[in-house]
DNA sequence: TGTTTTTAATACCAATTTAATACCAGATCC
DNA sequence: GGATCTGGTATTAAATTGGTATTAAAAACA
């Protein structure tokens, strides 16, 4: 047994078949992810190496090798020769998206338990310049949507979403998610754009978020679209600068 | 059944029949072009091979590929020998995400005219806290590229590259874009995990981007990564929060 | 009605991928 | 410094992929 395998390596056993309609390589890539992903191998463990994998599941050297190699292209793992395999840390490949799509979510997957108070919940026309962010006719009506986010019950951001109420009549008619919610009314939401800065905060804001004004914060503006095109939301949130990060992942070829 | 055919290739049975006024192909054509656009397929990029389809369809090989041609013709799939049928990317919605591979290009983009004031050029060993980051060893030696960077004139941003020797010998060699040096040395850049978040300006930092002390900006931290896995550059950076959007475009599917 | 075009089948060809074995080279550890 | 770990690479055979030629029936057309 190869002295760096940590504790039997820690990776769930598999049946690897050559009748299933995907490759060894993928089928070993696949079951690899999870173990990593689900958080069975910690950050930074090292991996068996090649040949005591390629026992385990009963296949070739290379057929490990292409796996492994896979999981590197996605930004999973990393090597050097004479070491090993290592997981990367920041691997949380289901949370590439996350942190723009839903609050709460994005909290969840950080550990954090999210909480919410309700500042608005209105109905208004939209004023000019978010007739023109969410293709309206002036006059048209809007839904309001202002909260405060909690993480852990310290105050993290301001979000003030605004809705056409096309799309959603009642601000009323959902707790918790209104992405879920979009999606249960038959508008789900598609494509998003968004554009962050830094600002300091307004005293408004500042006494909100219980920060000194001026404090910085991270400014997201958010439009989000149907898959038609069409604009379902804008949204405008600050989130405290010293308690939040944003996280991009992407590839540069 | 086909080995390689990824799982069970999610395509909704049909009965298609010589009776209709609709030449076989096209029926096939029709209905596969309803899958793919409804995106019920877009989560498989790989269509089931040629003989799968034929087979399942109860029609040859022929006329799968008739089919399968015109919809290549409409833009809808592209094919490769011995690997199969995929899914053009482009009926996904293409992410923008250039605005992260190079400041000049981002600013040529704005159409702002961008400069650059070299503010260390070196060669040092990695601290703890880099050697971590970039996966070396303690002592393993770095160049460190801190650049002033200007938008027509005015200072809008400080840019710490730190790269292993290994990657990049000589911090004199190049003039311009870092990335298009590190792609002529074979090194090209190919995944990037980015942080950002909102800070206030330190004193000296403040004076280099000609703001008050306190000033809020985006402080953006990259980590970018060869193909194989292997981290090849650091990037802290300060934007001016008031001159500066970071923008982001995502499908959220 | 004879001719051409379209449709759809069968059979065989060529490129690619898969997955194995055997051996090479760099790192690590004593 | 030399075992002996580690990953790296070259070579191979078999399986799977799409590519193509040939044929015949059906449909369209003159």
């Amino acid at each position: 047994m190869s002295l760096r395998t940590p504790e039997a390596g820690g990776i769930e056993p598999i049946e690897l078949s050559q009748d299933l309609p995907l490759p060894l390589y993928l089928q070993l890539a696949k079951h690899l992810r999870n173990q990593i992903t689900s958080g069975k191998l910690a950050e930074y463990d090292a991996l068996p190496g090649e040949r005591e994998l390629a026992d385990r599941f009963g296949v070739s050297r290379v057929t490990v090798r292409k796996a492994l190699s896979s999981l590197t292209a996605e930004g999973l793992l990393n090597k050097r020769q004479g070491s090993g395999w290592f997981i990367n840390s920041s691997t949380h490949v289901e949370q590439r998206l996350s942190a723009l799509t839903s609050f709460s979510e994005d909290m969840a997957s950080r550990g954090l338990q999210s909480g919410t108070v309700w500042l608005d919940r209105s109905i208004s026309r939209a004023t000019p310049e978010e007739a023109l962010l969410l293709n309206l006719r002036p006059g048209d009506q809007v839904a309001r949507l202002n909260r405060l986010r909690l993480a852990d019950k310290t105050p993290l951001a301001i979000e003030l979403s605004v809705v056409p109420t096309k799309y959603l009549p009642d601000p009323f008619g959902f707790e918790g998610s209104l992405y879920q919610h979009l999606r249960n009314l038959g508008h789900p939401p598609h494509r998003a754009l968004q554009r962050l800065s830094a600002v300091r905060l307004i005293p408004d804001l500042a006494r909100q978020l219980e920060l000194p004004e001026g404090a910085p914060a991270l400014y997201i503006e958010r439009r989000t679209f149907l898959e038609d095109g069409a604009p379902l939301e804008f949204v405008a949130s600050h989130y405290r600068g010293d308690a939040y990060d944003f996280v991009v992942e992407l590839n540069l070829t």
